[in-house]
DNA sequence: CCAAAAGTGTTTCACGTACACCCATGC
DNA sequence: GCATGGGTGTACGTGAAACACTTTTGG
């Protein structure tokens, strides 16, 4: 089957730029390519959008694809357009930011046998076309955003301490923050549920287990309230 | 001459979403169709991005061509792809987001005889295709940005006075600020250089002229500086 | 001299920030 | 009993918000 057209078109793809919290380290899933180019580099995950499919459908398609991560938090980056940024032809992509809990899924070997990786995003560098720049970018949207929305639940399990929460916003903002004060504010929002469970198997005092209340932010951010770190 | 492909290829065009600030209202440009679908319809400025050009050349290419603007401040604002936002075929538009000084630009008539017009954003219902909904995100991310970057100054003339500043926010956020508690935030930042140069020709007392500082704010930036009304 | 807008300071309150110790638990 | 992290309160300073009058100028 082929496909004719009187003006030229250029071919459109998806990229995931996903992020995973793995023992207090930011982490970025990337596959190896196994042709050519950049054959043997790692790419982010991504591919060819479909006729009849939606962008973001695109990307959560490809991600399962090449992943087999599914049910991953996913919202449009930025699109890529300049000329020669894939060697073949002419190539916009758009770039979707995703966020999972790597408590939960786990990666599953891609169905292609392509090879999948998690790697620390500061070990990250020579990826393939112009996936280093996409990566910064989406790297300056999770540190901008991270504090002006409850993006960081995201990256942690359903249950989870206080500590492990500072030490996210710590991980991903690089600075330190104190404790009492966070402690505070994140609780004066009144957007965590205190949870009758503690941590289990910890080598020291157990600390209590909060969760995220989803429906209520929803609920009090059409009211205009603003969370903020 | 014809382009012949082994997969299908969506269209991809881009859109620009501009405002500018007239007496206070805020407006936007649009143009009149002259074509099915939709012919007649009010509906963005906007085109198909050639295969040699950048998405962001392209969207100044087309504002140029269809209102005769340029040198338009623009953005990436969103890309919208669902499947059947177009009733002829499957359509990628890479939307932009544009700011002008109306007292600066004026509208020339447009090479091609369009219609041309500005229209207050509140009177704006029945655009074409999607581009009400394109309206919409656009607005909302004026009024979410505006208040966090220095946006503001690329809707006002090059000298202003602090009145018509505060004016320009209180039209976009839709709220009354404080005369004197806007005065010296603004001023504190030290972003305003005051010229030495009064209006002309008011009725009362000429109030002092000011300009935004671009490079001490980009220096700033660099720095770590947060701008914020 | 009157109308209209320019310009200016102070007080109050909320919130961010800095800071140190005791407690509970597992080994 | 000791090591490890959990959990808690207060004092201070900065900045946001509320608020009203005098000055300047053109007509």
């Amino acid at each position: 089957m082929t496909y004719t057209y009187k003006h030229p078109r250029p071919s459109v793809t998806v990229d995931g730029v996903v992020f995973g919290l793995d023992d207090q380290e930011l982490k970025i899933l990337l596959i190896q390519r196994d042709q050519a180019p950049f054959a043997g580099k790692w790419a982010l995950p991504g591919g060819f959008v479909e006729p009849d499919e939606a962008l973001e459908d695109a990307a959560r398609r490809e991600l399962e694809e090449e992943t087999g991560l599914v049910n991953v938090f996913l919202e449009q980056l930025y699109t890529f357009g300049e000329v020669r940024r894939d060697p073949r032809d002419r190539v916009i992509t758009v770039a979707y930011f995703g966020l999972v809990k790597l408590s939960d899924h786990r990666v599953r070997a891609a169905t292609d046998a392509r090879d999948v990786a998690w790697f620390s995003v500061d070990d990250v560098t020579g990826l393939a076309f112009d996936h280093d720049q996409i990566l910064q970018i989406a790297l300056d949207r999770l540190r901008g955003k991270v504090r002006y929305q409850p993006l960081g639940f995201e990256l942690l399990p359903e249950k989870f301490p206080l500590r492990q929460l500072q030490h996210l916003y710590e991980t991903i903002l690089d600075r330190e923050l104190d404790k009492r004060n966070f402690r505070k504010k994140i609780l004066s929002m009144e957007l965590l549920v205190e949870l009758d469970e503690v941590e289990r198997d910890v080598a020291h005092r157990a600390a209590r287990l909060y969760r995220f209340d989803q429906r209520r932010y929803k609920r009090w951010e059409k009211q205009g309230f603003n969370f903020e770190i």
